[in-house]
RNA sequence: GCCGUUGUAGCUCAGUGGUAGAGCACUUCCUUGGUAAGGAAGAGGUCGUGAGUUCAAUUCUCAUCAACGGCUCCA
C-alpha cells in the first residue's frame, strides 16, 4: 500500500501503482471523465501512470493551466494523425500547447495545405477523437527510437533524438499515430469535443530564419462546443476593441498606400490625443526638472559612426541620403543629437543631474513582415529624454523615472502590464554587450534595488538588455494577444564614453557621466494605439477628441444651440452640434456609437430655462441642469484627468 | 525579409469570361419629431496596379504593391 496525500492534507491509501485516473474513479465518476493529466509531488504527469510510492496527488482539470496545455498538447497530436492520414509521408517536428491552444510544425514536401484542408482535418479530428483511441506512453531506448524514425525517414525526429539521454525517451501512441514526446497527456481522445483549427502559417525550423521554412497549423480545442462557442464569441469582441479598427472608425490616423507602409497620417482626432498626451508629459517633465529640447530628423553619418549605431544597425535605419558629398540618415533615436546638446556647453557637477526631454520624430525601417498598425511603424514620436547625471545621484534618478511610470500608469489606469528588468549575459561581454563587467554588475543591483524597494513588482531576464546597459521594460499586450514594449527606462554607460561626454567634478576631475534613456509614455504610436484598445475607443474625457456633443431636438433650437455649443467652445470644451434632420434617438444613438462622453439634449424646456439635458456616453439620461453647472463640471473633470 | 491568405462604393460584404450589386454612411426632399435606427429619391466603383491568354478579363495566368495571420527581427 501506498500513501496518497490530498491538496486538503487528507491522507488514503491506495494499493501500489494505483493510477490517478483510478483514484479519481474512487472519488466520483464524474471527477474520472474530468481528469486531465495529474500533478505527483508537483511533477505534471500522464494520469493513467502508475504511482509507486508515497506522493502528493492534484488531479488536474480543464481548470488547472497544467490541465488545459497537456489538453492541447494531446490535441497537437490528435491533428497529427489527422494530417498523416491525409498527407501521408508528412514528417513532423514539435507540437506544443501555446497560450490559446496548440500548434504542429510539419514538412508536407512539396504539397501545399490549404484553407479547404483545415475544415477536411477538423472533420477528421472529430472522427479520430470519437474513437475513443486511449493515449499509451512507452519508455524505449535511444538507438531503438534512432531505429524506428531512420526506418521512417524522419530526420526531424532524429534531430531532436541527438539531444536526449538513453532512459528519458518515451514514444506516445494514440490509435494509429507514434510521436517521440516526452508527454503528459489525457487519457483518451474522446475528452476532445471541440475542435477548431484556427490558421496555416510558415515557421522556420528551429525558429532560425537561414533553416527551412515549415508548415505551422494552429488549432484551439475544448472539452465542450460551448466552451469553443465562447472562445469564438470572445475573439469577434477582441477584433472590436482592434486599434486598427477602432482608429478607422474613429477617425484617429489612416495609412495611405503613397504615403508609404508604416507610415501612420495622424488625422484631426489623433491630432487632439497627441497634444493631450504631450500637454500631460510637458507638465510632469516640467515639475520633474527636465528641460525641453528640440532636434533635426537627420544627421551625418559620422555621429552614428561615434554613436556605434553604424555600421550594426544600418539595417533598421532608412538608407543614407546624399547631400555635399556627406551621406545624412533620418534619426532612428534621439539619443545621439541629445548627447551633443549636453556636449556643446562644459558641465561641472552642478549642473547635473542634466535632463533634456524632447517628443522626437524617429525613423526605423522596420522589416515589412513586422508592421502592425499603430504598434509597430516606420515613423515613431517618442516621448523621450535623456538624464545625464553622477553614479552618486544615479539611483535618485532612476527611481524618479519609475515613479514617473507608475504615475503615469495610474493616470491610464494601466494595470495589467509586466516590467521587466533586462540584465546581460558576462559570457557575452565584449561582444553583444560592452565590456564593462563592474558597471554592468553595478548598474543591474542599482535598478533591482529601485525595483525592490518601491515595491514594483516585475520580472528578471538574462541577456535580454541593451548593448550599452540594463532597461526595464513595460510589456503590454494587445487585444489580439501580441507581445509589446510600451515603455522602457534604460540604463548606458557607454554613450558617454562614445562621445566623450564629461563633466568636471567636485574633486575637479573629468568624469563620465551616466546616462538614463527613458520613455514612460513609449511612442505616440503605440500608446495610442494602446489607449485606443484599453478603452475600447471610449476615452476619458479629458483626452476624448470630441467631448460634448450638443443634440438639438429640432432645427427649431438650432440657435439654441449654438450658444451652448458656443459657451462650451470659449471654455475650452472640445464640441459640437449634431445639426442634421433626424429625429434625437437618431442622434442619439448616432453619437452613443461615436463613443462621445458627453451629449446634450436641448429643446423648448432647456431653452427657457437655459438649461442642458446632460446624457453620459454608456450611463443614458442623467437629467437636466443649467448649462453654468454642466460646464464647471466637465471642467473640474478635464482638469483631474479622470480616467 | 520568409511562408500562407486576401484585395469589388467611405465602411461591412455579395457576385460574374460578355465593362457590377446589397446594407450602413453620404446628398436632396418630405417630416419638426423629447432620450439608441421616421419616410422617399439620388449620387457614388478603370473591381489594388501592370502585363499576358482570349473576339472579350473585375473574373483565368504571371508579375508587382499593400493589408491580414504567423515566423524571424525589434538598438
Amino acid at each position: 500500500m501506498i500513501k496518497i496525500t490530498f491538496p486538503d492534507g487528507a491522507v488514503r491509501s491506495f494499493d501500489e501503482g494505483v493510477t490517478s485516473l483510478d483514484i479519481a474513479k474512487s472519488i466520483s465518476e464524474g471527477l474520472a471523465k474530468k481528469v486531465l493529466a495529474a500533478s505527483i509531488d508537483g511533477v505534471v504527469v500522464d494520469a493513467f501512470r502508475p504511482i509507486k510510492q508515497d506522493a502528493a496527488l492534484r488531479l488536474l482539470t480543464w481548470v488547472d493551466t497544467d490541465g488545459k496545455s497537456t489538453f492541447w498538447h494531446s490535441s497537437a497530436h490528435l491533428m497529427a494523425e489527422a494530417v498523416e492520414s491525409v498527407f501521408p509521408g508528412v514528417k513532423f517536428w514539435v507540437g506544443p500547447a501555446v497560450e490559446n491552444g496548440f500548434y504542429y510544425d510539419m514538412d508536407l514536401g512539396d504539397r501545399k495545405m490549404t484553407e479547404e484542408d483545415l475544415l477536411l482535418l477538423e472533420k477528421k479530428m472529430n472522427e479520430l477523437a470519437k474513437k475513443n483511441s486511449s493515449f499509451t506512453r512507452k519508455e524505449i531506448s535511444k538507438t531503438d527510437a534512432i531505429q524506428y524514425f531512420n526506418q521512417k525517414g524522419d530526420e526531424y525526429k532524429l534531430d531532436l533524438l541527438e539531444g536526449l539521454q538513453d532512459g528519458e525517451i518515451t514514444f506516445y501512441t494514440q490509435g494509429d499515430f507514434t510521436d517521440l514526446c516526452r508527454g503528459p497527456h489525457i487519457p483518451n481522445t474522446s475528452l476532445i469535443k471541440a475542435i477548431k483549427l484556427t490558421s496555416i502559417a510558415g515557421a522556420y525550423w528551429k525558429g532560425n530564419e537561414k533553416n527551412k521554412m515549415l508548415t505551422r497549423v494552429y488549432g484551439i480545442t475544448f472539452p465542450s462546443q460551448k466552451e469553443l462557442d465562447e472562445y469564438l464569441a470572445m475573439l469577434e469582441e477582441a477584433k472590436k476593441r482592434d486599434h486598427r479598427k477602432l482608429g478607422k472608425e474613429l477617425g484617429i490616423y489612416t495609412m495611405d498606400d503613397d504615403v508609404g507602409p508604416g507610415l501612420p497620417l495622424w488625422m484631426p482626432n489623433g491630432t487632439i490625443i497627441i497634444e493631450e498626451l504631450e500637454k500631460l508629459a510637458k507638465e510632469t517633465e516640467t515639475a520633474a526638472g527636465y528641460k525641453r529640447v528640440v532636434t533635426p530628423h537627420i544627421a551625418k553619418e559620422s555621429m552614428y559612426l561615434t554613436s556605434g549605431h553604424l555600421p550594426y544597425y544600418a539595417d533598421s535605419m532608412f538608407p543614407p541620403m546624399e547631400m555635399d558629398g556627406e551621406k545624412y540618415y533620418l534619426k532612428a533615436m534621439n539619443c545621439p543629437h541629445h548627447h551633443k546638446i549636453f556636449d556643446a556647453e562644459p558641465k561641472s557637477y552642478k549642473d547635473l543631474p542634466y535632463r533634456i526631454a524632447e517628443y522626437g520624430t524617429c525613423y526605423r525601417y522596420e522589416q515589412s513582415g513586422e508592421l502592425f498598425g499603430l504598434m509597430r511603424v516606420r515613423c515613431l514620436h517618442m516621448n523621450d529624454a535623456h538624464i545625464y547625471c553622477s553614479r552618486e545621484q544615479f539611483f535618485d534618478e532612476f527611481r524618479a523615472v519609475n515613479e514617473m511610470y507608475l504615475k503615469y500608469f495610474k493616470i491610464f489606469g494601466i494595470e495589467k502590464y509586466v516590467m521587466r528588468l533586462s540584465l546581460h549575459d558576462p559570457s557575452k561581454l565584449g561582444q553583444k554587450y560592452v565590456n564593462e563587467p563592474t558597471l554592468w554588475k553595478e548598474t543591474e543591483s542599482m535598478v533591482r534595488k529601485v525595483l525592490v524597494e518601491t515595491g514594483t513588482p516585475f520580472v528578471e531576464v538574462q541577456d535580454e538588455a541593451a548593448f550599452y546597459g540594463p532597461k526595464i521594460d513595460v510589456q503590454i499586450w494587445s487585444t489580439i494577444g501580441r507581445e509589446f514594449t510600451l515603455a522602457t527606462n534604460q540604463v548606458d554607460f557607454n554613450s558617454g564614453i562614445k562621445f566623450k561626454l564629461s563633466y568636471t567634478n567636485t574633486n575637479n576631475e573629468a568624469e563620465v557621466p551616466l546616462i538614463i534613456h527613458r520613455a514612460p509614455l513609449g511612442t505616440h504610436e503605440r500608446f495610442i494605439g494602446f489607449l485606443l484598445e484599453h478603452y475600447a475607443g471610449r476615452f476619458p474625457l479629458w483626452i476624448a477628441p470630441l467631448q460634448v456633443k450638443v443634440l438639438p431636438i429640432s432645427d427649431k433650437f438650432s440657435a439654441y444651440a449654438h450658444e451652448v455649443c458656443q459657451t462650451l467652445t470659449k471654455a475650452g470644451i472640445r464640441s459640437s452640434i449634431d445639426e442634421r434632420n433626424e429625429k434625437i434617438g437618431k442622434k442619439i444613438r448616432d453619437t452613443e456609437l461615436a463613443k462621445v462622453p458627453f451629449m446634450l439634449v436641448v429643446g423648448e424646456k432647456e431653452m427657457l430655462e437655459n438649461h442642458v439635458s446632460v446624457r453620459r456616453q454608456g450611463h443614458g439620461d442623467l437629467g437636466t441642469k443649467s448649462l453654468q453647472d454642466f460646464t464647471q463640471e466637465v471642467l473640474t473633470e478635464i482638469q483631474q484627468r479622470k480616467s
